[in-house]
Parts: C-alpha cells; structure tokens; sequence
DNA sequence: CTAGGGTGTTACCGGTCTGTAACGTCACGA
DNA sequence: TCGTGACGTTACAGACCGGTAACACCCTAG
C-alpha cells in the first residue's frame, strides 16, 4: 500500500502522500512523525527540512486533499459538459460510494474534531477550505436550475457529512445506507418547487 | 465551572464529571489523566481506584453523556404526555439548541473519530450507543403517525449529525444555521405522505 | 479507642512525542 | 576535481503520557 508511495519519487512528496494516508486512517495524534517517515521509506530530518513543524505538514496534507476533491469536480464536468443536473447526480453517487468505500470520514472534518484549540494553524484553513466546497455546490445547484440553490446545498452538505461520521459510529449498515435515497428524494423535491 | 463540580462530592463523580467535560472541550487524545484529575480536585492515584483504565473512564462518560441524553427524551414525554408529533418537534427546537449552544459535536461521534483502532473498547460501546438513540427516533416518528418513519428518521439523524460537525468546521453561521427549516421541512413532507 | 477503608502525596517507571544538533554520504554540475 | 546541496544516520533534549508503589492521613463504624 504505502510501498506504492514508497518507491522512487521525491522525499518530499513521499511524505505528503504518506501523512495523508496515515492521517485519514489513524488520525492525526494517533500517528507520530517517526511512524511517517519510517512508512515514507526516510527519515525524521528529511520531513523537518521540508515541513516547519507537524502542524505545517497537517496544513498541507489538508490542501492536498482538497486539491483531490477539487479535481472531483472537473472530472463531473468533463464526464457532462454544461449537464449540471447531471453533475448533481453525479455528486451524488460519488458520495455514496465514498461512504461504501471507505469508513472514514472527511479529514477535514476529523481535523476539525482532533484540533480542539481554537486558535490551531490549521483550524482557518479547514474553514477556508470547507467553505469553497460549500459555494462550488451551491453554484452547482443554482446552475442546474434549482430554486432554492443555497438550501439544498446545505442539506445536501449536511447529509453527506452526517453520512461520513455515521459511517464511524454504527458502520455502513446504519442511517448512511439511505443516503442516495435521501439525496435523490431531496433533488426532486427541490426542483418540483424550483422558481429557475 | 468545574468548581461546581469540585464542590463536596464523591471523589468518582467528580472525577467523571470533569473527564466528560474534558473530553468534551479538548478532545480525548487532548487530555491527560492528570489533567483530569488536578480539575477534579483529587489526583491520579484516586483515579486508578476508581476506573481501570482511561480505556475504561473513557466508556463510562460516553454511558453517563447517552444516560442524560436518554433524560432528554424522558423530558419530552413529561412535556408532551402522548403528543408524538410535538415530541418529534421538541427533539428539532432541542437539536438546534444545542447547535448553537456549544461548538463541539457529539462525544460518540467524536470519540469515534479519534479512536481509530478497529477493536478499541469503546467502539462497540458507541455502536451500540448510536443504534439505541436511533431506535428511539424511529419508534417516537413512528408514533407520530409519519408513514416512512425509518427514512425519516435516518434523515433527521444524519442532518443533526451533519450538522454538528459542520460547527465544527465552519461555525453556527454555516450550513447548520438551516437546521430548523430543513427538519421542519421534512417532517412536513414526510407527514403528507403519510400513510399511517 | 481502635481498626479499616477511602483518600491524598510523592516519587517513580517505561514509553512516546515533537523537534534539533552534529556528522556522514552520495550525486551532480561547474 | 571540487564543492555544493539534498539526503541519511545517530543521538539527544525536554516534555508529556498512562500507570504503579509505598506511605501518610483522616473519618467513621464498631
């Protein structure tokens, strides 16, 4: 698994997609620096001349991971170029199978629970990030013609996140499992009683 | 604040008080037996006669937060004898409360959250935990008459619980702030699709 | 008065954590 | 060939962690 990430690129990014791995299955005090890069196949000094602190290298692992959900959008709109109703639906089912796949949550939500202090490093960034994500679906939801663009995104984003943390309480079996049935049935809702 | 609780009183409740306080503000993995223990106003050793582990202290505050949640639904049937449908109403009026009122999630989800370790203690407990309070959301939609009672209430359980990490992440004025209307929204389409 | 249980105090163990210092090694480019 | 920079290795500092041992204390029940 992590030997993929092992062989032979940069240290640096050995790093990133190594902490990245082990934050999201472990959390982030569950999982030391030495732990990192003894699975990134280097070492402690290396990862401390690339990254300020383990907080730095938090912050990164964050902005990855955005970066991957980002390129998750663009693959929705190459996939159906100008459908946004389809992009939604899309969503959707990539959600669904998120929670299928995997029975951890979002990072950036499980960071937010791990860093309690309010004045964390990290914790602006988490903000700043789960921010955009709100306003790409609030676009999409506008763009696909939907009234209420802005309510649906939000129950939409609520149930999803609700979804993931389910997910780690009472596993894929419990409330989680009805969540594209939910989403599917909210969408119709919405656009029965769209003003587009 | 925890004054209040160091006040006379048994060295164990007092211990447990403030280890659910703690763990609530700080996290689990962000609090230490001593620090616990110097907040309660006794000391480690106190600790250890009382509670195995901090495993086990751990589990015994996530009964005692499920035992007053449990108080909650006994406080809705005293305000609303047999009223199913305004206890399902009171349960959203109480949801958003505690939205607003604290900054932090729900300890179960939390502490699924930082104990990663599939065969931790505490995880069965917290399934089991989950599963009963989603049981009793069923059975009071149900009651209420609503034709789709399980879909409704897996809806309602991931918006909460959605909703409660969105503050986390992004603060009460972020998607969480529709709580209200989302939930009352669904009840009132759940109820005109009722076929009870 | 006395015995005993609950409690407080101090010191400690072994381990882990983030972060740093000092030094060695190796490849590559001028 | 030389030197420069990236990387590896070892050792360590200083703090914190969960958990335990040994002993002193005090209140209360008998």
């Amino acid at each position: 698994m992590a030997d993929g990430v092992v062989e032979r690129s940069r240290p640096r990014d050995r790093i990133l997609e190594t902490a990245r791995d082990m934050f999201h299955k472990h959390g982030i005090k569950g999982v030391g620096v030495d732990a990192i890069t003894e699975a990134a196949g280097t070492n402690k000094m290396t990862l401390y001349r690339h990254f300020e602190s383990k907080d730095d290298l938090i912050i990164e692992c964050l902005r990855a991971t955005a970066s991957k959900a980002g390129a998750m959008w663009e693959a929705f709109e190459a996939e159906f170029p100008g459908d946004k109703l389809a992009q939604l639906h899309a969503w959707v089912r990539k959600a669904a199978e998120m929670l299928k796949a995997d029975g951890r949550g979002c990072d950036m939500a499980n960071a937010a629970v791990e860093l309690t202090e309010p004045d964390h490093p990290a914790r602006s960034v988490i903000k700043e990030l789960k921010e955009a994500q709100r306003d790409r679906l609030v676009t999409l939801c506008r763009d696909a013609g939907i009234g209420q663009a802005e309510l649906l995104a939000d129950t939409l984003s609520l149930l999803f996140e609700g979804a993931r943390v389910s997910v780690q309480t009472v596993g894929t079996e419990g409330p989680s499992a009805q969540f594209v049935r939910m989403a599917e049935g909210l969408i119709v809702s919405f656009r029965g009683t769209a003003a587009g």
